[in-house]
DNA sequence: ATAATGCACGTTAGCGCTAACGTAGCCAGG
DNA sequence: CCTGGCTACGTTAGCGCTAACGTGCATTAT
């Protein structure tokens, strides 16, 4: 069997014509006859022709290759958005390298490092964990950049958000009027957009509901079960009287429920608990887990939509953040 | 700003050598001098010069990008297997595609063909739903394959595998000696090379227990919540007194947990069930789920490291395949 | 002293493809 | 009849990089 993969100029000497008219014909572009393009393209087939992507990026000067980056893809929220992400561009015949940075800022860094010497032009960029300056001049290097959960701009940048703010203030308000007062927050990554915008959220609707913002009961965590959990075993030493904890996002909540457990404490009588993402697991786990509810799909396929959209100049309207929906189970019932 | 990004000629010219001299100190290969190294990599750092990976890769002939292939990365055993074998390769500079298939025997010959494309030289093929046959032609594109869970073999295929059967046999003879007597498998894609696996394990531990092996018992599904859900009403409506059910993997388990509640069966009083892979979930679910545990970063990491070896010529051994270790939790307790 | 070696570099020829610009043949209109 | 315009191709010159093979010079063996 011949090693050799076959090349456009194999396939060109096989068809008695010229490179460029196969280029045209695989490509479907104008300028060959019809008879012309149906010879080469089945001559094309019958050697197993496939053209080389990275060739043609190099010659036409523009990848058919993107990039998504994002901090964890254990956590479920990141691999479901990932998931609808790449499935968009898939259909539309884009392939795109997957980088988890695992809550590194270096990691980040070293991520969009790569993703330019792979001359990738359209990039998203999930729950960035790097200061809004160095990811501004990190993502200088990339034609189109959609941000998810960031609010850091440019010209090159669309974001793409849920309304973290309008979540929070729902499940304080939740809380409040459950009776709650002594209410703290597992509060994720200090560099998490997201993060500071649930605070926000949290701290607003607490002084709306006539309750003081006490700092002391915001601490923050790792965005996984074991930061939740030692989130959890803080706030109980710091308050043990607490009587409701909301989480950045599910998994930490998880976590924090099984660090309560640890404790002896009950969901929800001694304490209620609350998440953010309303991840698959969180209907499922034990109690199950009361939450703001994002369509995750959504949100991915949201993104890559808005990247192709930016990568075909087409001009878009600005996004309205998605709005969570706050889910009451048993964890705050 | 110079919106042109610089190319190893800028490099060159700055530093007043040939681009052959760039590309020997930025590669860090032999046949420059310690001083020049040096001074070419500052000024390549001060001119903001990376390299072209495309070109790098068309000129040599090799790429430093790989490909990973599975059908559901919203599957936490998928999703913890693509991160622990990309991280791995990315710690050796090495990106990679990630190719979600969404269990669809065409789309992952549409990815094989993408990454071909890409000119991907490495790839890792998890849970392949082809036959051989089309697997093995597939692959004969790729330079190096790692097939996880897949029994197809080729001069340039390694497997790692994990001993599905002697798994199913643990966790048939543990329901045994639990007394059941009525024990169904909602046995996943028919397809699934690992779904064939614990069928054959399932048949011969029932046999080997004095039981008699009934297909009838057998419900195949998909492998998600939703499938298991499915299997479960099947098998009910099948044998009304089943008094265990073993699915597919965990996520299938949970499913077929919720199937089991909204026919009123108590689990395990009722009917026992057990999974397979012990994802994060398996331990939080309510009743907590029984499983047959691996080491799921273990296994993403080995495969990226079989191939990166393959990639290197490094010779290898033959892996033994991974014995998963039943845990028994509520479910089947 | 002289040839043989090794080292630090430079030059050349592509990798597989496409943008940009030919060129030849055809048809319509004056 | 010629001009102009169109279509269906072909030719040329790279994209940014590296393998392979120079070249010149200092060092060493003889």
């Amino acid at each position: 069997m011949g090693k050799r993969r076959s090349t456009i100029a194999d396939v060109a000497r096989a068809a008695g014509v010229s490179i460029m008219t196969v280029s045209r014909a695989v490509n479907g572009r104008p300028g060959v006859g019809d008879g012309t393009r149906d010879k080469v393209r089945s001559i094309a087939e019958a050697l197993g022709y496939r053209p080389d992507r990275r060739a043609s990026a190099l010659a036409s000067r523009s990848s058919t290759a993107l990039g998504i980056v994002f901090p964890d893809m254990a956590n479920p929220f990141f691999a479901i958005l990932a998931k609808a992400a790449t499935d968009t561009a898939r259909a539309r015949g884009l392939n795109v390298f997957v980088m988890n940075t695992d809550e590194s800022p270096t990691r980040e860094l070293s991520a969009f490092a790569s993703l330019h010497e792979e001359r990738i032009e359209g990039i998203i960029v999930a729950g960035s964990r790097l200061s809004p300056s160095k990811l501004g001049t990190a993502l200088e290097a990339f034609a189109d950049v959609v941000l998810v959960n960031n609010s850091t701009t440019g010209p090159n940048i669309a974001n793409v958000d849920v309304d973290d703010r309008s979540g929070m203030i729902q499940a304080v308000t939740h809380l409040l009027a459950k009776g709650c007062t002594r209410i703290a927050f597992a509060a994720g990554p200090r560099v998490s957009v997201s993060a500071q915008r649930r605070l926000a959220g949290y701290r607003t609707a607490l002084v709306g509901g006539g309750l003081a913002f006490d700092r002391r009961r915001v601490v923050k965590c790792t965005p996984d079960i074991e930061g939740g959990r030692r989130a959890a075993a803080a706030i109980l030493e710091l308050d043990p009287d607490v009587d409701a904890i909301i989480a950045y996002n599910d998994i930490t909540a998880i976590g924090v429920m099984r660090g309560l457990a640890d404790a002896g404490r009950r969901i929800p009588e001694d304490v209620a608990v609350i998440g953010t993402d309303d991840i698959p697991y969180a209907a499922l786990v034990r109690p199950s887990l009361s939450t703001l509810r994002v369509d995750i799909p959504l949100l991915g396929h949201t993104a890559m939509s808005v990247l192709l959209a930016l990568r075909d100049g087409t001009p878009l309207a600005p996004m309205a953040a998605l709005e969570p929906e706050l889910v009451v189970r048993e964890s705050s019932g």
